[in-house]
DNA sequence: CTAAACTCTATGGTAACTATAGAGTCAAGC
DNA sequence: GCTTGACTCTATAGTTACCATAGAGTTTAG
């Protein structure tokens, strides 16, 4: 923890604490400043990063976003539209819409192959040799 | 297509044959080649890869397999089992029930993702302002 | 004989990080 | 003041299964 004279004093954290603070690992932190998500404003003497109270709120926004699998590039877009507060939020909802579509389409194709995979493991008598597998055998046959 | 002279011919393809033949692409031959997945008998006087119809066959079986979702290392392990006829197929078995069980927990995750999109997609007043979304104030609030 | 089609190796890119290495910074205790 | 340990810095390599490209050489059909 830093503070600095200013006009007002304000608490600064250096990554480690802003890591502790939001679960983000340290990698990920400087990971999103290269990826442009997040801004360092300030560095001390040493060079170190120094986060105010802000930043560990944008940090937690991108966590949450992350947690619902957004890509990078998807956040990087919601933060630049968080920042046009008049504007219409159609490409936010467009957004989240085709990030449903994608995993309910992941979810069908993980789904059929979970039925080729049981299958696939029915086709095994439990105690057989490699020879006689019915596993390696069905893999060894050219399919549909 | 190539034939060579020997005690028996042999058609011999190309590695652009084999890849029609698979439905491979070519570049993807050749990384199972670094991979040590697939091994190239011969080649020509100009140095091109020179394939025999059994390695088409084994080429299939790792489509096969790939098309399953096994990874590189897993199909090395089983070609590695298929050359030892008289053990047993455990470990085959225990490699496919281990996959079941991944692609069901993958299952469940990503239809816990869904349920939490769908609920962040719900708290959008569909002709809102980015200021007002719903959207954007829930992915704001730290979550759980 | 030439041009098109094919193949070769080597390299860089993908996504979102993790894990090092080697060096510098900082805080506390003696 | 000095040392020690914890922390941070940058840069780089690795993860997975490929795809894309460059620049060069080979083969084949006309
Ligand atoms: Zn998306
Ligand atoms: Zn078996
Ligand atoms: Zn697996
Ligand atoms: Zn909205």
């Amino acid at each position: 923890m830093v503070t600095i004279e200013s006009s007002i004093k304000v608490r600064l954290v250096k990554i480690g604490e802003l890591a502790k603070l939001t679960g983000c690992s340290v990698q990920s932190i400087r990971h999103y400043e290269k990826e442009k998500l997040l801004a360092t404003l300030r560095r001390s003497d040493g060079n170190f990063r120094l986060y105010d109270s802000a930043t560990v709120d944008q940090l937690k926004f991108i966590k949450h976003c992350r947690s619902l699998d957004l890509s990078l590039a998807e956040i990087r877009q919601l933060i630049a539209l968080n920042q046009q507060p008049g504007m219409g939020c159609e490409d936010v909802n467009r957004m989240v819409d085709s990030h449903i579509e994608q995993v309910a389409l992941r979810i069908n194709e993980l789904q059929d192959l979970q039925d080729k995979l049981m299958a696939l493991r029915n086709s095994c008598a439990s105690q057989s040799t490699v020879k006689e597998c019915g596993i390696l055998q069905t893999l060894s046959v050219t399919q549909k």
